[in-house]
This record gives structure tokens, sequence and C-alpha cells, in this order.
DNA sequence: CGTTAATTTGATCATCTTCAACATGAGTGG
DNA sequence: CCACTCATGTTGAAGATGATCAAATTAACG
């Protein structure tokens, strides 16, 4: 059995936030229960049909891009109360979406999106503010991997899963990332061995510690000056 | 005055694409006559709020973010048929957006918006089917910047301009670069001295003839082959 | 506890940036 | 219409950032 929207910990950031009893009612009615992911289980695939949006209530994925000649690329982390599948809003997706944890999500059907829009203005809204995030975040990541050395990259990264865990109510000092360094690598477009090096120099410097994949921010003010205007977009790709 | 919708050259592209005559005539009602743009003018600039979406009906312009430290990042190029002002679509815009020449496009009001998604179903789809298209879209210039040698951004770069004069019903090897080459170098992440290199490369290796921004493609097939599975995403970022 | 995957570290190398100088064109006012 | 000026674009040489290759370590997981 699903926890209902409003009990949540996630409603004052997902598409419950804002709602009334009614609308919430409502709301819940067109949400699907709530579905498990393991490690590694594929949410949807690219070429698969478009058959709604998913918000992630608990753990986190990926979602990667392939082109023609096999290349991957990362484009999207996403943590809980974010919304994915805008890619293939109108037919079929062409990206993959990966759990990279034990997850959990809820789905709104495609079809139920439209008659949810109409009638209840907050998610319309919510909706909205979702897509306008989308492509506010992505043109910051394009701005961080087409302008920004590599250094830069790397914290601009870690501000931003520090902000976003802080939006989610959790640390902004202390976490996990629960992607390989080579996902991230991918994802801000260097080598594996580069995002190595730039952790440790990180951790020399005494701004940030490192055990494995938990992350212990000692300088947070410090790691904030060096990231170089990248602003919180706190927000997903898919 | 302006050009009725069912008139327009790029009805076949644009919002009217596959309207009946009731429905052309409800989204003429909703689409403001069109407004013109001198080269160099701002169709809205970043932190203004967000009055609707604009179509592209002749010439061209970029979207740009600028980071806090001063940093500009061009983040598309956006060309007749395409929907621009998604960046906004909840409260206010994060870019700005400014003709590259002289330039109309057509204002289809943030009011107005919801009333057409809501009675024309197609419109709804081709909104729908616009996001996903962006989405799309940053996904591939990610992996190009992210994955890709500079050599392999300028023939994809070229490649999808081709591609949308293509779509529109022009030349796909002959065609004008309506943006100077810093603004390609900018977006795609590289020095201008790289683009003017390369593009002198390409010249050399006589797969296509630069004059000034002319542009002739004399080899289509080995620019296409070159272009590293950068699939055409043929649409737009705002 | 062994086997594989992930991560780190070192050394070398390539690509692309930067700096500088120069060339070319477009736009403007006389 | 021409001359001047500034923006845009090209080309060369040197240098730096980050990639690649190789090897060693360490963790994850059955």
């Amino acid at each position: 059995m699903t926890l209902s929207c409003d009990l949540c910990a996630l409603s004052e950031i997902c598409l419950p936030a804002g709602l009334n009893d009614d609308e919430l009612a409502l709301l819940e009615k067109n949400v699907l229960p709530s579905l498990k992911f393991k490690k590694g289980e594929v949410l949807y695939a690219a070429s698969e049909e478009f058959s709604g949006l998913y918000a992630v209530k608990s753990g986190s994925f990926k979602s990667a891009v392939s082109s023609s000649d096999g290349d991957a690329q990362i484009v999207g982390f996403h943590m809980p109360g974010e919304l994915i599948g805008f890619d293939g809003y109108d037919a079929h997706h062409t990206s993959s979406v990966v759990a990279l944890e034990n997850s959990m999500v809820c789905k709104v059907p495609g079809s139920h999106l439209d008659f949810l829009c109409s009638n209840i203005k907050s998610v319309s809204k919510h909706i909205h503010s979702m897509i306008a995030n989308d492509v506010r975040a992505h043109n910051s990541v394009l701005m961080l991997i087409a302008q920004k050395s590599a250094e830069d990259r790397v914290i601009c990264f870690l501000k931003n899963v520090s902000d976003r865990n802080k939006k989610r109510g959790f640390s902004s000092v202390d976490f996990t990332l629960s992607m390989p360094r080579g996902d991230i690598a991918n994802y801000l477009g260097m080598a594996p061995e580069t995002i190595s090096r730039l952790l440790a120099q990180l951790q020399d410097d005494k701004i940030v510690e490192f055990d494995r994949r938990n992350v212990h921010i000692i300088d947070y003010n410090e790691l904030t000056r060096r990231s170089c205007g990248h602003e919180d977009p706190s927000a997903v790709r898919a």
C-alpha cells in the first residue's frame, strides 16, 4: 500500500505542494502506487513510449543518452521530489533512466496528466515550474561544461548536490554521493582520473573530506565562494 | 497587419500544424500581431517576468545566460518556426534573447496559453512536443560538448544548422550563418581561434566552402559521415 | 575469502587555449 | 562615394590543462 501524498515527507516540494484537501484527494486518485526499483534497474529506456511522469520518492536515479557511435552521456541525476520524464513528453523517450540505489518512484500516467493540469491549477503550475527548472538546470550545466575549468566543475557539482540535499531537508554538509566517480566524470565531461585528483586536492585544502562516497564539507563558505556563480538549479533533467 | 497563421509560410512546422479551420481561427485570436526586432535588439532579458511564448517568424535569435561571475554562455540559436520562452514558463526568465539580424516573432501571451492548450488538443500536443524537443536538443548539445573533440563539435554544428534549414524548406547545402564566429565558439565551448582553424581545415579538405558567413557544403555525405551521431534535434532552447 | 569492479596515483602526451599580430569588412560620417 | 574606424576574423607560436596509458590499491559482493 502506498503512503498517501499528504503524508509523504516530500509533499512540500513535490506535486502536492500547495494543494487543498479536495485537490489532494483528486491528485492521489491519479497517481499510481509507488514502484520499487533495485540498484541498476531501468525506470525507462530510450525509445520506449512515453507513459507518464515519475516523481522520485526515495533513492536516486541517473538519466543518460547515447549517440549512434556508442558514446554515452549522463545528462542528469535525480533526487527525491524531482520529476522525471519530460524527454518523452510527446511521443517516446530518448534517454534511459536507471536507479543508482534501491529507490522508489510515484508515477503520474500520461493519460491523467492533462486531466490533472486542467483541473488543478497548482499542478499545472508545478509542472510548468519543473519544466522551467529543467531548462535552467540545463543552461547552468551547459555553462559549467562549456566555460569552466575541471576544478570549477567538480566544486559546482558538490555544491549542487549539497544544495539539493538542503532543499529536501537534509544536511548540506554531510551526505553520500550515490553515483560512482565514473558517472560524475562522464556527467561533467572529464576523465575519472581527473575527478579523483581534484577531490584529493579539495581534501588537501581542507575544504571537503571524502570517505568513499561519503562527503563531509568542512568549509562550506569556501566551497560556496569557489563555486563560480553556478546558481542552484535544484532541478532535474530527463 | 499580421499575416494570418494559415497563410504563414511556417504553418506546417509552427503552432498551426495540424489544426482545422475552426481551431486555426481560435489560434489566431490568441496570437498577437507579429513584432519586429532589429539586429541586436532584446526580445526579453533575464529576470524579466514571463509573459508568453514566442514563435520565430523570420530572422534568428540567440539566447544566453550569464553567471554571477560575469561569464556568458550562449545556450541556443533560434530559427523560424521554433518556439522560445520556456525558461520562464513559471515565473521569470533566466536567459536573455537577442536578435541576430532583423527578425520577426509572433507572441502567444501566457494568459492565453492555458486556454489554447485546454481547447485545442494539437496545440497542447505541439507545446509538449516542443518541450520534449528542447530537452532532447539539450541532451545532444551536452553530449557534444562533454564528450566530443572540437572538430566534431564544429561539424555537428554545421550539420545541425543545415538540417534545420532543410526542415524549413531551404537549402541544406547553401546557407548563411547569422551569428558571428565568437558566438559559435561560445556556444560550443571553445575559443574563436579554434573555430577559425577548424573551418579553414574543412575548407582545405574540400568538404565545405566558406565565404564570410556564407556556407556552401560541397560534400554533404562526408559531412554527415563525420557528424558523430549527433542526431538532428531540430529544436530550440531558451 | 576470492574475484571483480571502482578508485587512486604517476608519467607522458595531445588538444586546445592564450597571447599577439595582422587582415579583412562593415558601418559611419564627411 | 570615399576614407576612417572599429568590430570581426584569421594565422602563428608557446604554454597549460586535462586526457590517456599503465599499474597499484582498495572496496564491493557473492
